[in-house]
DNA sequence: TGCGATAGCGCG
DNA sequence: AAAGCGCGCTATCGCA
């Protein structure tokens, strides 16, 4: 459950050997030299730790004591302040205190529920206790829950519920539950017809399925997902407990601190009920799906995606180490270099949100009122330039290399460093309400490897005797729109094969006499999709990663008046659009998936607009999300076929590796006939190749 | 001091 | 002008 990290002198990594030592020092005055980490614990995990929090950072490690003892985790939870925790630690109150005895309750209510075999709530149902898996039936769905330590992902055990019937299994613990495992891999293998239903089942597929999950996939094994289903039903809450409390009527039991320490009659009663919920609900979910007609999108795409998803987690994606400690230290010069001369020259610090108001200030002649770069940047000013170089090598350092070096460093040092970034097909994970993606886009997380930086990607690498592909549909989202809006000129241009931003450079061209840039006419095109503004369009541009640019309104009324007269279609298209998804009370994808948007009918000028742009969205960048999806599902067979394997999706891409002794060739044609599609007369057409890392490919 | 909210920025 | 959409991560702010 937790790992241990012994922090060393050559742990750490500084700019220079002396901010090296300076960190080493105040490691060792603070704390000792070994530090535990553990996931964040809140509740009852907490307990068992003392978890510090290790930063991998250029002005030294940050330290965040967690909770040292169970009496210091009762005090803190019943209100005492820090101070008096402390206090009271060392020396307990001597008069009866209402705060200390609150903590004894609280203490004593923990042993009783958490370490005892009574549950928390009793149940109506009995919970079979086997050794050995059940024989099961095939004509009917059954509900398999599996239970595993978060950090090892080792067994401890499944439950499985068939019509009144509730088993709990326990693992093995001499083989690791091996047998327990080969029981499940076969059974979710061989279903075909009533299917295995799981809530979340990514999870259980990545950590406890023998072999590669995708597999299943292109078996046509029947595995259905409660959690994935309420996801399409437009559920907000997406948790097993919330559901169950809505559609079924039950008061769901809370989970217990650490199941693998419970007695088995607890550990079945807990898990046994998961399963029997997840079993109950499977029914009245289909229905809904059928009747709010989202049944095809849930079969055709969702549902077979899940093992997809859960292949992707399993196997992760490698990481150069030495390039990424390389780039660490590249980025660390640069950024410091930046600092100190902005520092010299203008008498602040960049480093801090007032030196760099300072900084802005003297460049400009006056107080912006905000270091947001997408103000900042419309000012023409070298100065600003330099701040902006400066926060993107600090962006650079933090974000992306920096957690990736304590992701290592934690991991042991391995010399083959794997990262296993999560793919969310249903709900962002970190936000308490556990809203779902909108559109139906999958997000990445932990680390999101959808947001890594374009010039950094060649530090993610295939595994040995593997290169890396990577394939992009050439402006889908443009291309859809043309389909759905059947707008004559863009329909045309597509067909033709004329490029769009280069035409929309023309038309702006006869109208002004002056030429605009490739870019300005790219970002112009894609924002007038969901509706832009002038001022917005401006502030796109300014903001361009690749290429700053500063338009003035002049040129920003002549080109929206180049593309109001080149493509006059589709906004009258965009229009109607939003009458019909207020007419429905949802927006709709090409292939039928909803999102409801209650915000349609609001009575507030503001809400509305957003809703009514989030509908235009929704049917563009939706429709492409579902063309991604199926397209994760289309390649299986193809990366089968050549010793293949997807890594990573992001919203227009896909990516991972292929032997390097298989006929590339082939497997590049195999690729494309597979990606490109056509969809309602457009084609959809897909760029890329296989290459070294996932920055050279093609 | 802890924690939720916000700012800022990375990506499509 | 409150007025492109969809995300996740880090540090800082602001409040109690």
């Amino acid at each position: 459950m937790l790992r241990a990290l012994a922090v060393s002198a050559d742990n750490i990594i500084a700019p220079s050997e002396s901010e090296r030592l300076s960190v080493l020092a105040k490691l060792e005055a603070g704390a000792g030299v070994t530090v535990i980490t553990g996931p964040e614990g809140k509740e009852w995990w907490g307990l068992a730790s003392v978890e510090i929090v290790v930063k991998v950072e250029l002005d030294g490690y940050v330290f965040k004591d967690r909770f040292g003892s169970r009496l210091e985790w009762a005090l803190r939870n019943v209100g005492v302040s820090s101070g008096q925790t402390k206090a009271w630690l060392k020396k307990p109150p001597v008069k009866a205190k209402k705060q200390w005895q609150d903590a004894q309750e609280l203490l004593a209510k923990f042993e009783a529920e958490a370490l005892s075999a009574k549950p928390l709530i009793e149940v109506e149902y009995d919970v079979e206790i086997r050794e050995n898996p059940p024989v099961v039936s095939l004509g009917e769905p059954i509900a398999v829950d599996w239970e595993w330590h978060e950090d090892t992902r080792k067994p401890i055990g499944f439950s499985c519920a068939e019509l009144g019937r509730v088993v709990w299994v326990q693992c093995n613990k001499c083989n690791n539950g091996l047998g327990e495992r080969r029981w499940f891999s076969d059974l979710v293998h061989a279903r075909r017809g009533p299917p295995v239903v799981m809530h979340g089942g990514r999870g259980d597929l990545a950590t406890q399925y023998l072999g590669d999950p995708a597999e299943l996939t292109l078996a046509g094994s029947s595995i259905d997902d409660t959690m994935i289903m309420a996801f399409i039903m437009g559920e907000e809450d997406l948790g097993l407990k919330p559901l169950t409390r809505k559609f079924l009527g039950r008061e769901p039991m809370e989970y217990p601190p650490s199941l693998a320490s419970l007695p088995v009659a607890t550990q079945a009663r807990y898990a046994g009920a998961d399963a029997r919920n997840t079993l109950d609900l499977y029914p009245l979910f289909v229905n809904a799906l059928i009747m709010s007609d989202q049944w095809k999108v849930y079969t055709e795409f969702e549902a077979p995606l899940v093992p997809v998803i859960a292949s992707m987690e399993k196997y992760g994606t490698p990481v150069n180490m030495e390039k990424v400690i390389r780039y660490y230290g590249e980025t660390v010069t640069r950024e410091q270099g930046m600092r100190r001369f902005l520092q010299e020259e203008f008498g602040c610090d960049p480093a801090s949100d007032a030196g760099g108001r300072g900084i802005l200030t003297k460049a400009l002649g006056f107080d912006p009122g905000t270091l947001d770069q997408r103000i900042i940047s419309q000012y023409p000013s070298p100065i600003i330039d330099l701040v902006l170089y400066y926060r993107r090598q600090r962006t650079l350092r933090r974000s992306f290399f920096g957690t990736t070096i304590e992701r290592w460093l934690v991991a042991g040092k391995p010399r083959n460093f794997v990262v296993y970034p999560r793919f969310n097909q249903a709900a962002r994970p970190d936000k308490d309400d556990m809203l779902a993606p909108g559109t139906g886009r999958l997000s990445s997380s932990d680390p999101n490897l959808q947001q890594q930086p374009q010039d950094i990607r060649d530090i993610y690498v295939p595994p040995e005797g593997y290169l890396w592909w990577k394939y992009d549909y050439a402006q889908i989202e443009l291309r859809i729109a043309a389909a759905l809006s059947k707008d004559p000129t863009m329909l045309e241009m597509f067909r033709r094969g004329v490029d769009i931003h280069t035409a929309l450079q023309d038309m702006a061209q006869a109208i002004t006499g002056v030429r605009p840039e490739r870019v300005l006419a790219k970002r112009w095109n894609f924002g007038k999709l969901y509706r832009a503004k002038l001022p917005k369009l401006i502030e796109i541009l300014a903001t361009d990663k690749q290429n700053r640019m500063h338009v003035d309104i002049g040129t920003a009324r002549a080109m929206d008046k180049a593309h109001a007269s080149m493509f006059p279609t589709y906004p009258k298209w965009a229009g109607q659009e939003v009458r019909e998804a207020r007419k429905r009370g949802y927006g709709l994808t090409y292939f039928g998936r909803r999102r409801l948007l209650p915000g349609l009918e609001s009575t507030s000028d503001d809400v509305r607009w957003h809703a009514e742009s989030a509908a235009v969205n929704h049917a563009v960048q939706g429709t492409a999300a579902d063309v991604i999806k199926k397209a994760m599902i289309a390649v299986q067979p193809v990366l089968a076929e050549y010793d293949g394997h997807l890594a990573i999706q992001n919203h227009d891409e896909l990516a991972g590796w292929v032997r390097e002794s298989v006929n590339l060739v082939r497997f590049h044609r195999d690729m494309l006939e597979i990606l490109e599609v056509t969809l309602a007369g457009v084609r959809l057409t897909v760029e890329g190749g296989v290459g070294k890392d996932w920055g050279n490919v093609g």
